[in-house]
DNA sequence: AACTATTTATAAGA
DNA sequence: TTCTTATAAATAGTT
């Protein structure tokens, strides 16, 4: 689409990378604007440049609201207990002290009230970690006492009043 | 840009617009794409058709990760109703005070490592809390950055300093 | 920022 | 529907 063929790879050249951005940018806007209008149905784009800055387009509803409907969507496949579980398991190997350390972290995050989107970004992500971890050592705390209680022919736990 | 040159509005014959549909999808995910990998940038696209239907793209799937993590927050606000939403509702300058508390009581909790099990849910509701005031800020600085970006875009800007 | 040679996307037709 | 093709549109490299 230009004097020559461009391969489909990252651009190396700093500047050309940034004119492409630009050129290409404007035309997928152009595009969703479209395809919005045609054939009369919801499009956002959302871009972030590798500095963080970020470009969006949505035809007729806010963003919001078809983040809104994207996330009823996620909600419906309802895939998302997999990876955490996955996380879950994986988070056994760390425990209590690493945890301490990266709520200290979290600690000094807040000292500096700075509502800057990247830091709030690792605000979240420490505080999940942190959470995943906790979860992690309640599910064996919770194991364990099953295991112990069945081990002593207890009555039948109901397992499910746990959680 | 293909026999004839079509007027941008609406096609009004279903069948048309049904095929001029999924052609251009094809097109512009083809397209978000190859922006994402010349340009080392992040690219979502979200279309809702008019009967409901969703299709999305985004290169390296920060910002699916992104949605997901909207996904949980929402998850969230059904477990623990009423004193969360009430939270929620309220600005960021109430938010941090109520959040460093928390953080604080979390820390006492860590000063004695003990793992009883009631100790545990507590450290988890703790967390839990903490997190969704967390989100409930970035939501807010996210909205903020929308809003901001569209009110820029009344006015003419130079694109080599907005890059 | 414009220009233009080419590639790419696609509207209509088969 | 899927493929074909004429033409419009986008854009890579140039000025």
């Amino acid at each position: 689409m230009g004097r020559r063929k461009l391969e489909i790879r990252r651009i190396e050249d700093k500047n050309s990378r940034q004119v492409t951005f630009s050129k290409r940018r404007t035309g997928l806007m152009k595009k969703a604007k479209e395809l919005g209008v045609l054939c009369d149905v919801d499009v956002a784009v959302v871009i972030v440049s590798s500095h963080g800055k970020l470009y969006d387009f949505s035809s007729n509803n806010s963003l919001v609201q078809l983040l809104q409907k994207y996330q009823s969507y996620m909600e419906c496949k309802g895939n998302n207990s997999a990876e955490v579980n996955r996380k879950m398991q994986n988070s056994q190997t760390m425990s209590l002290p690493v945890m301490k350390e990266l709520l200290h972290t979290v600690e000094r995050d807040l000292e500096e009230p700075n509502f800057e989107l990247t830091k709030i970004l690792q605000l979240e992500k420490n505080l999940q970690t942190a959470l995943m971890e906790t979860r992690s050592i309640k599910t064996h705390l919770m194991m364990d006492t099953i295991t112990s209680l069945r081990q002593m022919r207890l009555q039948p736990i109901n397992e499910a009043e746990y959680w």
